[in-house]
DNA sequence: AATGAATGAGATTTCATTCAT
DNA sequence: CATGAATGAAATCTCATTCAT
């Protein structure tokens, strides 16, 4: 089987991750056996290994692609509308795919890789942009709202994209193991903070 | 040639708990070998599975150590004080000590266990009470406040309980990997939304 | 498809062999990989199969040709010239390429099959004839040199081309490990013990 | 199987040593796995692994202990009788063991060191003292020699070393390969050529 | 004849756990 | 109760070789 086209090769590359993700969402980076990704695969070891250096890359490669994932959801939605319903769809977007499967698994492998940032430093990296890049381009998002009057001149932009973040990410932790969770009520809490946020006064949002 | 006191007994499994922390966090608990427990302990193999049947029962005895902790952080929050603050107090307790040290490292592991919850029962049924059991509690409190009149009567109080909480994990992630990260601003947020709450219209805030 | 000459496929065969032998000089003939082959002599690896059967058999190939070097250079310098100074031709034939850095990468892969001879019968085979043939072409040069008169009667002629030998291929070994190693001292030695055959009583070489 | 005293530890390590040496000696280095190890010591692969980190480092320390092996085998021979014997006594001492099959097992891994030396570069330090230092050894007793004027005044002390050591080193290879192969005419051959040094006339010993 | 992706047996090494002392 | 050497199943990764194209 020789000389394939790089899509083949993409292709391949993609088929083994989206192999390793349903392992690893299901036991975890390190109960996960290479075994159990060719299992999943269909493919040989040796196969595997030509595409990848190591199980450490297929999980680093992940992580990029997650990353890479997340930062088109938040541009898109961001750019697919009027400026004045953006944060509406980065909301939606995030929130309504924690009920599909495929998502799930997905999220699932998320919560793996804060723990994996712990001690592999080329995750660590990517899990910091998974953070800080989705905060600053709301939070620029935000201050273009105050610009144009529509969130209180006082209020602490960075701090309000942080928190929206950092619910969503709890959100995301209480969807697989809480077991009263539903979305819906918390769309609301989320427009009655940015409600509340709208209307502050300059005090109670002094960064 | 046994005979110790329970409490010699429990202070052991206390020590060799401790040891375990300060190592998973900083690896993750697969790639921590009990090796480096043993390192980190000071004692023997087997004198640690004198005291564990396995590393597995480490493990789940950090769960279980870590969710009896936060119980007793928000049953004492509630209780310590005057009701219409409860809620103040919580928030308080919780936050204040996303930057202790010693905290942090254990908030490390707190993650580490929601990366684990997904493959080990047993502290996948630690993890979901530790999410079920502290919104349970804010969430009566806070029907209580309803029914002080502190908070609007249509308010969805588990849902708050639950979105707080959220919050508050979300922030635990952003603290350990957001780089711009400050607590005062979500506090001020909190305060917001949880004001917010308590002014709104019953038909925002329906269940 | 296939029709290509003789020579074509002759010249093939030996680019390989070259590659293979600046791999193995440097990494052993183990440790060396086909992947390594494939890379130094820029063919695929298919296409090496189809002149060589296995790595095993370029190791042979290998062994083979060196031998079949060697053998060629002792009978060249016998015959190029007088009988009474072929000795000292096939001294200098051997020592003075010592020096050739391409020379000293075909001794270092010699080295290799001395030890590989211990496991791998074919190349144990083709090294015990690489001892043999030599002594036996070199004995009864000495042999001959003896019914002339040249060297004492009681000579052990096989003793003393067996000698030589021992003494070329420990110098071979000094040449690449010893540090002081300079080869004219070692000449004139040579020439010391030959001279001192030639003129020996009888009962100092008895076989 | 708890705290043993250190000499069964050591005692340990050298049956580790000594079944490796019997695998090398019969497959050569790489070709023998750590399993065939495992089998002639009857240890586990743990255990072994207690006592060398790799595979490599059994390999070199069985270097490490060839060369100082050898080295008191040198000394031992030099300063255990009367000086002007002492070369009889070292050329005894090497060539007669080259008959024990104990010591030919050895041999046979001495040729492995001489190819593992030129890709591994610990095992290249400890071949390269091994060359060296017993050449310094010699080399001074040959010194002392000449002072005391049992060997001509131009005689190049090191080079004549160097040469017994090569035609040493050249034996122990025809000992394995060459079939024809006896001991005592070449210790004759080594007699001749230290008595024709004795004797030299200046000119033909120049360094 | 050439290519190179795929194979899969097998190599080295690890590590949770045991148990004789 | 403590020790730590020993165990051995299993993990990751390699690499000689094949064969569809």
């Amino acid at each position: 089987m020789p000389k394939v086209s790089p899509e083949y090769l993409e292709s391949r590359r993609a088929e083994i991750l989206d192999a390793a993700i349903v392992c690893f969402a299901r036991d975890g980076f390190h109960p996960t056996t290479m075994k159990d990704i060719v299992r999943e695969s269909g493919l040989s070891p040796g196969a595997i290994y030509n595409y990848f250096q190591s199980k450490e890359e297929i999980i680093e490669s992940i992580a990029a692609r997650r990353h890479e994932k997340e930062r088109q959801l938040v541009l898109e939605a961001i750019s697919k509308g009027p400026i004045a319903t953006a944060l509406d769809r980065v909301r939606d977007a995030f929130l309504d795919d924690l009920d599909s499967p495929q998502e799930r698994l997905r999220r699932r492998v998320s919560v793996q890789l804060w723990a994996e940032a712990q001690r592999n430093p080329q995750v660590r990296k990517i899990v910091r942009r998974s953070f800080d890049e989705p905060r600053k381009l709301l939070s620029e998002m935000l201050i273009e709202a105050q610009k144009r009057g529509a969130i209180a001149q006082g209020a602490n932009a960075e701090a309000l994209a942080s928190f929206v973040i950092a619910a969503f990410h709890g959100l995301v932790l209480q969807r697989e193991w809480d077991s009263h969770f539903s979305i819906e009520p918390h769309k609301q809490l989320l427009d009655l903070l940015l409600g509340a946020v709208a209307g502050a006064p300059e005090s109670a949002m002094a960064g």
